[in-house]
DNA sequence: ATAGTTGTAAACAATA
DNA sequence: ATATTGTTTACAACTA
C-alpha cells in the first residue's frame, strides 16, 4: 500500500466517518441525526462495509465481530491494492512509484524528526529506511492498524467541527466589531483532506452568529449523556438538558462514557475544549474529584470549590447541576478514598490515596471492555463500537496524546487501564492554560502510587520505555511529587 | 448468575 | 425558612 492508496483510503473512509447517518442509512435505524455536518455522499462501498451496528451509540455489541468487521472494511480498502493481506502498508520497494519517492525521497507524511510519526508511536529511526522498515513492521495492515486509523479519522473529523465552530464564532466576532468578516478560513483547506470538506461548508453557513446553533442542528442524535456526546457534539451541540429538555427521563444507558484514563493528561491536554465544548468527560465522578483536589494548592476542596472546579473544567458540568451535585456528593460520602477534614474555614475534602488505589480494580489491563468503555467514553458514538472491539485485542496503547485531538487524545489513553489520575495534574500549568503537548514522558512522571502496583503503574513504564524515560520513584508520598508539578492554578 | 463499579435519584438530617 | 452539605439507600446499566 502506498501513500496514494492510503490517502485514497482516507478519502473514502472519510466520506463515512460522519456517519451516524451513514449508519443509519445502512441499516435502517433513525437517529434522528441531523444530516447537516454528514455528508451525503459517502461512498456507499464503504458504508456497506462499516461494521454498521456497532457504530451505532456503542450499545450491545460484540467486540470480536466487530473487530473483524472494522478490520474487514478497512481491509477493502487496502486489500484491493495490496493483494495479499499481509503485504506491509508500506512496502519497502515501493510497487507504485509515488511511494517509492515518498519513502526514499527522505520525506514520508508518518516520518519526521528521525521518529515515526504514527499516531502514538514516536520509534526512532535513523533513517527512512529504518523507518520503512519499521512501519512494515510495527503498522502493518492489522486490527491494530486500522483502528488507529480510523481514530485519526474520527480525530480529524472532529478538529474540522470544532474549527468550523471557531472560525463561525470569529466570524461573529468580527462581524460585531464592524471588521470585514475575514476571507472564510484559510485554515479549512488542510483539513479537508478528510472530509472533503463538507462539514466545513455546511457548518459554518449553518449558524447565523456565532451564538450557538439551532438547537436541533448539526447535532447529531446526542443522547443525552450516555451515549457519549458522539463526534459532533464536542461542542455545544447538546442544545440542553438531556433528561430534562427531552423528557427522556432517566435514561441509564450507561454505557460507559466514563471509565478512563489518565485524567491528569487527558484534561491538560484538552482543557479548552472540555471548556468549552459540551462534551461529558470520560472520567469517573470519583477520578474527577479526586483530581480536582489533587490540583488544589493544599490539596484540599470545600464541597463548593469542588463544584466550582467542575464547572469551571467542563462545559458540560455548567448544567444540569442538581444532577452532577448529587453525584459528586454521593462520591464522596460513598468513596472513602476522600476524606472529609474539618478546617479551619470549615469542612474540606482530601483524598486518601491509599484507599483511592485500592478501590480501583484488580487488573484491566488491555480488557476489552475497558477499552470499549473508554472509547465509549469518549463520545464516538459512531466509531466506538467497533473500534473499542479493535482496540481490545490491538491495543492502541501507544498512542501520543501529544499529537491527538481531545477524543483521540483520550483513545490514546486506553493503554492506562483505568480512570487513572495519578498522573494528576501534571500538565497544567501555573497560568492556567493548557499545555498542549504531552509527552509519554511527562505521562510517567506521576506514578507515585506505590502500593498496589496497579496496571496503571505498568502501563506507564510501557510508555516510559517508549520515551526511555523512567520515572518510576518511589516517592516518599504522592503529596510531593504532586506539589511539584502541580500548578495550582486553575484555568480561568 | 453474580459481584463489583458507576451514575442517578431521592430521602433525610445537620448545619449555615 | 431556606439553602447547602453530607449520608444513605435504592436502582439501573454495565462489566468481569
Amino acid at each position: 500500500m502506498c501513500p496514494s492508496d492510503l490517502q485514497q483510503l482516507w478519502k473514502e473512509v472519510s466520506g463515512v466517518q460522519s456517519s451516524e447517518e451513514a449508519l443509519k442509512h445502512a441499516e435502517g435505524l433513525d437517529l434522528s441525526t441531523n444530516s447537516s455536518n454528514s455528508t451525503s455522499a459517502f461512498p456507499k462501498a464503504a458504508s456497506a462495509h462499516i461494521p454498521l451496528h456497532s457504530l451505532v451509540n456503542g450499545q450491545s455489541h460484540t467486540p470480536k465481530r466487530d473487530r473483524a468487521r472494522l478490520f474487514e472494511w478497512i481491509s477493502s480498502f487496502t486489500k484491493a491494492d495490496i493483494g495479499d493481506e499481509h503485504v506491509p502498508l508500506y512496502s519497502k520497494s515501493g510497487h507504485t512509484p509515488s511511494s517509492h519517492h515518498e519513502e526514499h525521497a527522505g520525506s514520508h507524511p508518518l516520518y519526521g524528526h528521525g521518529e515515526c510519526k504514527w499516531p502514538g508511536c514516536e520509534a526512532l529511526c535513523e533513517d527512512m529506511g529504518q523507518f520503512i522498515k519499521h512501519l512494515n513492521n510495527e503498522h502493518a495492515l492489522d486490527d491494530r492498524s486500522t483502528a488507529q486509523c480510523r481514530v485519526q479519522m474520527q480525530v480529524v473529523q472532529q478538529l474540522e467541527i470544532q474549527l468550523s465552530k471557531e472560525s463561525e464564532r470569529l466570524q461573529a466576532m468580527m462581524t460585531h466589531l464592524h471588521m470585514r468578516p475575514s476571507e472564510p478560513k484559510p485554515f479549512n483547506q488542510p483539513l479537508n483532506l478528510a472530509s472533503g470538506g463538507s462539514l466545513l461548508k455546511r457548518d459554518s453557513d449553518m449558524y447565523p452568529e456565532g451564538l450557538g446553533h439551532p438547537p436541533t442542528s448539526a447535532a447529531a442524535p446526542i443522547t443525552p449523556m450516555r451515549q457519549g456526546p458522539s463526534v459532533i457534539s464536542s461542542s455545544s451541540l447538546h442544545s440542553h438538558s438531556h433528561s430534562h429538555s427531552h423528557g427522556v427521563g432517566p435514561i441509564r444507558r450507561r454505557n460507559s462514557d466514563k471509565y478512563c484514563t489518565p485524567i491528569a493528561s487527558e484534561l491538560a491536554q484538552n482543557c479548552e475544549f472540555y471548556k468549552n465544548a459540551d462534551v461529558r468527560p470520560p472520567f469517573t465522578y470519583a477520578s474527577l474529584i479526586r483530581h480536582a483536589i489533587l490540583e488544589s494548592p493544599d490539596r484540599q476542596l470545600t464541597l463548593n470549590e469542588i463544584y466550582n472546579w467542575f464547572t469551571r473544567k467542563f462545559a458540560y458540568f455548567r448544567r444540569n447541576t442538581a444532577t452532577w451535585k448529587n453525584a459528586v456528593r454521593h462520591n464522596l460520602s460513598l468513596h472513602k478514598c476522600f476524606v472529609r477534614v474539618e478546617n479551619v474555614k470549615g469542612a474540606v475534602w482530601t483524598v486518601d490515596e491509599v484507599e483511592y488505589q485500592k478501590r480501583r480494580p484488580p487488573k484491566m489491563t488491555g480488557s476489552p471492555t475497558l477499552v470499549k468503555n473508554m472509547i465509549s467514553g469518549l463520545g464516538f458514538g459512531s466509531l466506538n463500537a467497533s473500534y473499542q472491539a479493535a482496540l481490545a485485542e490491538g491495543s492502541l496503547s501507544l498512542l501520543s496524546p501529544s499529537m491527538m485531538s481531545p477524543s483521540a487524545a483520550s483513545l490514546n489513553m486506553l493503554h492506562v487501564g483505568h480512570d487513572d489520575v495519578s498522573s494528576t495534574v501534571e500538565q497544567v500549568n501555573s497560568n492556567g492554560s493548557c499545555s498542549p503537548t504531552l509527552s509519554p514522558h511527562q505521562y510517567s512522571h506521576h506514578v507515585h502510587v506505590k502500593e498496589e502496583p496497579t496496571d496503571l503503574e505498568e502501563d506507564i513504564r510501557s510508555v516510559s520505555l517508549l520515551s526511555g524515560a523512567t520515572h518510576s520513584l518511589p516517592l516518599p508520598s504522592d503529596d510531593r511529587d504532586l506539589e511539584e508539578d502541580l500548578p495550582t492554578e486553575d484555568l480561568e
